[in-house]
RNA sequence: GCCGCAGUGGUGAAAUUGGUAGACACGCUAGACUUAGGAUCUAGUGCCUUUGGCGUGGGGGUUCAAGUCCCUCCUGCGGCACCA
């Protein structure tokens, strides 16, 4: 019987469907295993080969963990909101809703077509109102909270507002925008607005005046993630800096516990390196400097309080409070002038002059806590307002940046550390922690390390300041200037905001007449009729961003039809975390931040039991596209040069234009489909060249993103028609290692295939079925065994390229062997079920069974087929000598010395020695101990 | 600049974590069966000056033993980047 994959494929697609095959229940004596893939948003262009490799890996895993008898709750959604269905929708006036729909269809087809095994009952779309109440939902709830850093979780507001009346700002410990002190009676006698304005600066969500990047093509402002050199990660539109009043979620005040449960993720050291730099954490000290004769001083951030005695001058933010206080008379004109500037350059500017420095002198002086000298107090941009103070203590000895600033307005330098390298801190500085204090009074001839502990007792104990943790990570502007978004639940009285309670979420997106801003500047929304409560108080008119609906839909998988609440608490005490996740390392600083920081907020709630989202993290590589082009001549637009003769380029003189990979094969362009594949090429002559006997024409090519502008796109449908959807998923792991990036190439496509034909002939003699009921034989067992035992390990560590090597072998092997034995075929369609489930399911039906394959036990690795002996060569010597030996494990201590003292290598090492005792550790490896 | 990861045949890659380097596959070569082969099968295939020698980016080290550990340099990829 041939191997006919078409009829093979849609067959169990089929049966998978209509018998729920894959379904999740919460109800379930088996141990439960989650595994997630990150939904995909559902773009017009449709999957290419790239997207389901992380999709494959992951369903692998699933059917390989069911089968082991895991309850596995495998679902798949969408992330429905975004830009492109919204810039199509302005071009087009189409709704975004139908744009979107159509290609969410489009990607199930697509999905379903490799056959995965989702549970599909659980689907969700970010869009649909009954998921984004819960979005909704939680943004309430985060205006309801604020951050206790005492208990170090999400407390109620309310809580606040008591503490605040019976003893003031003292009375709690919260983590603010601003530190804020104020005493219960004027508390007490704030009026509404400003006791609002107090909470603002408290609450989890909250609303700010801050500098947002503003990307006037998008009319929208973006996340620092979404920005990429200054222009917008969504088609590339500048960005620039602007002032405006957003919403905002306090991520910050998470910091501390994100970096801390981190050590606790099996994830991979590298992005766990990436969320560490992201969140930044830092330590150090906060010091007071005096400002000379005034009656106040500023607080200054530093790591490095060892150079204490090694500053020579201030330097503060343009955006710093105190500018504008200690600017003397004289330089105000110049400081002026300077914060014109600065407030014209954008983002961008300032990072295109990284090197240069840029400042102004105040004309006033700080007075230094220890010495007691007088340092001129500068202005310059490389301080960052919206980090530690924004005011910063600069010695530029031991700082490459206050170096900078030194050199360019000839300002003092003067070492403290003395250290290999420091030799001439004039030239370069010396930034190293590592040397002797030098010119530092109390500090000289201590190392850094001791200076630091040492200048930090010192600062506190003279009351100057305080040890002080900063970080890097920012809270998250939360609004949108944009229609196709979650609307946030969000009424205004009297300016001031108000939250809609639950029992009235959703709050649906309204329809509009156009997707733009309207006349006056305002969002989508402004155009939306009757956006306002039944008491005529207006609607927020901004949207959300897209991390909003991707935080937490892992969790309405798991109860994603409840309507009373996100996930029921049984639900969520049973699935409690995924303990698998299959993505793109790019999320590293944008979802996977915020997610962890959404779920922590929930978990402070009490609505979840875990308070991480993602216990293992797999991070697939991105398939990258191989772009093909032909070389057209400038001189004349109808000929065409092949590749090599191109490289000629006195000869002649061309232009490279990306052809369709499609009608290329092994870089040789298919002539006639090139002809039919563009109108203007209907009539192309071509120049060929020589390959092997025949004249061809050989194309270019180059490794780029896969995409429809570079016609480098390989459809996995396309594969899927030509070789079954089996080969594609099994092609796709042998490709390489799951985690590296590598490009699409189809060249060794048909040794899978080849697989799986000879797998398919284990069990069919000509055109019939053949299978033995005889017992094998244990060279048979071997080859089932071992294949079993590599398949186990590599499953476990999700190495699935190697695992589909052992396969292989296991197939020749077999075929060598004339081996049709049901005892062998049977364990080892069971195993290659999760790689090849339509050909798993076809072949273990014909092997009798009646139910799913995904139903049978997984089958067990046995060593005991697997002994052999041989000897080998020595292995180590430390007292104790091993050896590498390969010998039956029955072997008594005497037969072990026998064939070690027998072999020629021995002699060599044993001479003079006794061995005292051998024993077989683990099963290969001979342990002697000489005397 | 700082941090992380990697460098192995013509190609994608393996290597039990210190133990016969190159599994498996592509490609290539030869042969078989064929009217035919872009089908199938069999054998071979790291390199060289081939009774031997050399080989995991370069150099050095530890070890009986190094692709694997240490030092150093080179190259590529990814992240952060005036974060004090």
């Amino acid at each position: 019987m041939a191997y006919n994959f078409q009829e093979i494929d849609k067959k169990w697609q089929n049966y998978w469907a209509q018998n729920e095959t894959f379904k999740a229940h919460n109800d379930s004596d088996k141990p439960k295993y989650y595994v997630l893939d990150m939904f995909p948003y559902p773009s017009g262009a449709g999957l290419h080969v790239g997207h389901p490799l992380g999709y494959i890996a992951s369903d692998i895993y699933t059917r390989y963990k069911r089968n082991k008898g895991f309850n596995v709750l495998h679902p798949m959604g969408y992330d429905a909101f975004g830009l492109p269905a919204e810039q199509y929708a302005i071009q087009t006036g189409q709704h975004p809703a139908v744009t979107t729909e159509a290609n969410v269809i489009r990607y199930k087809e697509q999905l379903d077509r490799i056959g995965f095994s989702f549970d599909w009952s659980r689907q969700v779309k970010t869009c649909d109102p009954s998921y984004y109440k819960w979005t909704q939902w939680a943004f309430t709830q985060m205006f309801e909270h604020y951050y206790d850093t005492a208990k170090d979780k999400a407390l109620p507001i309310e809580e606040m507002k008591s503490a605040f009346a019976g003893g003031g700002s003292a009375a709690v410990q919260a983590w603010g925008s601003k530190e804020l002190n104020f005493s219960a009676q004027e508390w007490q006698a704030f009026d509404k607005k400003k006791k609002e304005e107090i909470l603002q600066n408290y609450r989890i969500a909250y609303l700010d005046e801050v500098p947002v990047n503003w990307c006037p093509a998008l009319g929208t402002v973006l996340a620092n993630d979404e920005v990429k050199d200054g222009l917008s990660e969504r088609g590339g539109h500048p960005v620039e800096q602007k002032v405006m009043k957003q919403w905002c979620l306090r991520v910050s005040a998470y910091s501390q516990r994100l970096l801390d449960r981190l050590e606790s993720l099996d994830w991979s050291e590298s992005m766990k390196e990436v969320q560490r730099n992201w969140i930044g954490r830092s330590e150090g000290a906060q010091v007071e400097f005096a400002v000379k004769d005034k009656d106040f001083g500023f607080e200054i951030f530093t790591t490095r309080p060892d150079t204490m005695y090694g500053v020579t001058f201030m330097v503060l933010a343009p955006e710093s409070e105190y500018v504008e206080k200690v600017v003397t008379a004289s330089q105000k004109a110049a400081v002026d002038q300077y914060l014109e500037e600065c407030k014209k350059k954008s983002q961008r500017d300032r990072m295109m002059e990284t090197k240069s420095m840029t400042g102004v002198f105040t004309g006033a002086y700080c007075v230094h806590p220890f010495s007691g000298k007088e340092i001129p107090i500068w202005i310059g941009d490389y301080v960052l307002g919206g980090y530690g103070t924004g005011a910063i203590m600069a010695v530029p000895a031991h700082d490459s940046r206050d170096h900078a600033f030194a050199k360019t307005f000839d300002l003092p330098i003067i070492p403290v550390i003395e250290g290999e390298g420091a030799q001439n801190v004039a030239e370069a500085s010396y930034d190293a922690k590592e040397g002797k204090l030098i010119n530092s009074d109390i500090l000289n001839g201590l190392e850094v390390k001791e200076a630091i502990t040492r200048m930090l007792e010192e600062v506190e104990a003279k009351n100057l300041g305080t040890r002080k943790v900063n970080y890097r990570l920012r809270d998250a502007i939360f609004s949108r200037q944009r229609y196709w978004g979650e609307p946030f639940p969000v009424y205004y009285v009297d300016d001031e905001p108000h939250m809609l309670s639950v029992d009235k979420l959703p709050l649906e997106l309204p329809e509009v007449d156009k997707y733009l801003p309207t006349e006056d500047g305002d969002p989508p929304l402004g155009r939306a009729k009757k956006w306002q409560t039944e008491e005529g108080h207006p609607f927020e008119l901004s949207t959300m961003p897209g991390f909003a609906g991707s935080s937490a839909y892992f969790l309405r998988y798991m109860d994603p039809n409840n309507n009373d609440e996100l996930v029921s608490k049984e639900a969520n005490a049973y699935w409690k975390n995924v303990d698998l996740y299959v993505g793109g390392p790019e999320h590293g600083t944008g979802h996977l931040i915020y997610s962890r920081f959404w779920n922590k907020f929930l978990y402070d709630l009490g609505v979840i039991c875990e308070d991480e989202p993602f216990k293992k993290m797999v991070n697939q590589g991105m398939i990258q596209g191989r772009s093909n082009f032909v070389y057209r001549l400038k001189s004349d637009q109808k000929t065409f040069v092949s590749a090599t003769l191109a490289a000629d380029k006195k000869k002649y003189d061309t232009q490279e234009i990306h052809v369709d990979v499609n009608i290329v094969q092994n870089d040789i362009l298919d002539i006639e489909a090139f002809k039919k594949w563009r109108p203007e090429f209907a009539d192309a002559s071509f120049i060929l060249e020589k390959e092997g006997d025949s004249e061809v024409y050989k194309c270019g090519w180059a490794i780029e993103k896969m995409s429809k502008s570079k016609y480098n796109v390989v459809n996995p449908d396309t594969i899927a028609n030509k070789y079954g959807a089996d080969t594609l998923r099994l092609y796709e792991m042998f490709l390489g290692p799951l985690e590296q990036s590598k490009p699409w190439n189809t060249n060794g496509i048909e040794g899978v295939y080849r697989f799986l034909i000879k797998f398919w002939n284990l069990f069919h003699e000509g055109e019939e079925l053949s299978l033995s009921d005889e017992k094998a034989t244990p060279e048979e067992l071997k080859v089932l065994h071992t294949c079993l035992k590599k398949v186990q390990e590599d499953m476990d560590n999700f190495s699935f390229n190697t695992t589909v090597a052992a396969f292989m072998i296991a197939a020749n092997d077999l075929a060598k062997l004339k081996c049709n034995k049901r005892e062998v075929l049977s364990d080892l369609v069971v195993a290659l079920s999760p790689f090849a489930p339509h050909t798993a399911e076809e072949l273990w039906q014909k092997l009798g069974a009646t139910e799913s394959v995904s139903q049978a036990a997984w089958p067990v690795a046995e060593e005991k087929y697997l002994v052999e002996s041989n000897f080998n060569y020595p292995v180590s010597f430390n007292g104790k000598m091993r050896f590498l030996l390969e010998l039956p494990v029955d072997y008594s201590k005497e037969q072990i010395q026998e064939a070690v003292l027998g072999h020629e290598n021995s002699q060599k090492w044993l001479e003079g020695k006794e061995i005292k005792k051998g024993i077989i550790v683990p099963k290969k490896i001979v342990n002697i101990v000489v005397g």
